[in-house]
DNA sequence: TCTCAATAGAGTTCACATTCACAAAGTATT
DNA sequence: AATACTTTGTGAATGTGAACTCTATTGAGA
């Protein structure tokens, strides 16, 4: 019995919602319409009101959502209305791009702390990040960092994600290829590109 | 009615089981249960006997799949028994770690060109790839490429979409954040890093 | 004030995906 | 050969999401 869960694919939706919304907003738009929105982001009108709805978000027939207002809401469902401190495990080719990547911010998120196991990366600065030693792990709870990103490679990627429980993070995103085990209470999202890459194939027209 | 379509969310799988199964084979393992995938996968026994019943594998009951006959199936299915090249769009961070990337090769993927527009690193060699000029996209086609990777910035992925698709690119790899338009013919996935970091909160306990 | 166009929100139906349960078919053991 | 065990393949039940329709509400303009 479910009384006020979201769905799933509504909560993938979400954060491309809100992409779209924050850009619109910087350009002072107030209003829009399901319409025009479903034409900017490629997807349904009636999608995106069955998703709004979800959680009592209510438009004004005539007008449209309110952007800000529904901004708002959207981070509070996400749970991005509070900055979320993340950390990096992997400083590689990948680790190092994740950390230039600009879009962490606008959903609120600060990556302050990354790590690797290279006595040659260990001490080096990027991005007002100092890289350190992965034994330093374990000052993650005192420094209030819940979350992380497993940039290693995949047979690292176990034991990476078990010092990062023992060290009381609640979330992972994991860009190495394989299935992580962690206890139940821990969220495991796994980005892995090259089964991306390997499904295009099927969809293309013979040449 | 649909007589051989296989359900896109098999598809989705079939390149993990794929990896699975790749790297058992080269253990020399020469059968696998489903129940034994499935623990190595992180998925249910059932799943996979379903996902495999759509093609007409037949394993044996009592022993198991035989992982090479299965990889080979597997393979045909998705249009990766043959090598395909793949053009790379945008030689930033995240560009070249992608060009660094492992894992594509495993899949039968050759990225084969690189191109960007930045006159500093037109020229340059990474990993036995010149980085070209992207006004020599058009000669993608001359040059049987017809797969290509999106690494630019959000406002310029559409042009780079565009001169894609002019130069006769079937299916694109979108890592920039924004819905790309493009023929019906050609099929776009887009891996949005942020969005899927953007979900985490969501699901993580209260702290 | 009335009418009309635009648009949200709820309801319905349909399509797809997952889960489950079990018979059938094979292997191993005694 | 008989029995116990393993594992597949699949039909049915259940769950979930997408597509579409319809009605009510609002804003704007005559």
């Amino acid at each position: 019995m479910r009384y006020h869960k979201i769905a799933d694919e509504t909560i993938r939706r979400l954060p491309i919602y809100l992409r779209g919304l924050l850009s619109l907003s910087e350009q002072n738009q107030a209003n829009i319409s399901s319409k025009d929105m479903a034409d900017i982001l490629g997807v349904n009108p009636w999608q995106i009101r069955k998703d709004f709805s979800y959680f009592g978000v209510f438009g004004t027939a005539g007008v449209g959502y309110n952007i800000k207002k529904l901004i708002k809401q959207i981070k509070k469902i996400l749970k991005l209305d509070v900055v979320h401190k993340a950390a990096l495990v992997g400083a590689g080719n990948l680790g190092l791009a994740i950390l230039a990547y600009p879009d962490f911010g606008i959903y609120g998120f600060d990556i302050a702390a990354a790590f690797d196991t290279n006595p040659k990366k260990i001490g080096r600065k990027v991005k007002n990040i100092t890289i350190e030693d992965v034994s330093n792990l374990s000052t993650l709870k005192k420094r209030k960092i819940n979350l992380a990103i497993i940039a290693v490679s995949w047979d690292k990627a176990q034991q990476t994600a078990d010092a990062l429980v023992k060290a009381g993070i609640k979330g992972i995103l994991n860009f190495s290829p394989c299935y992580i085990r962690v206890p139940k209470k821990v969220k495991v999202i796994t980005i892995d590109i090259a089964t991306d890459l390997a499904r295009l194939p099927y969809y293309m027209p013979a040449s």
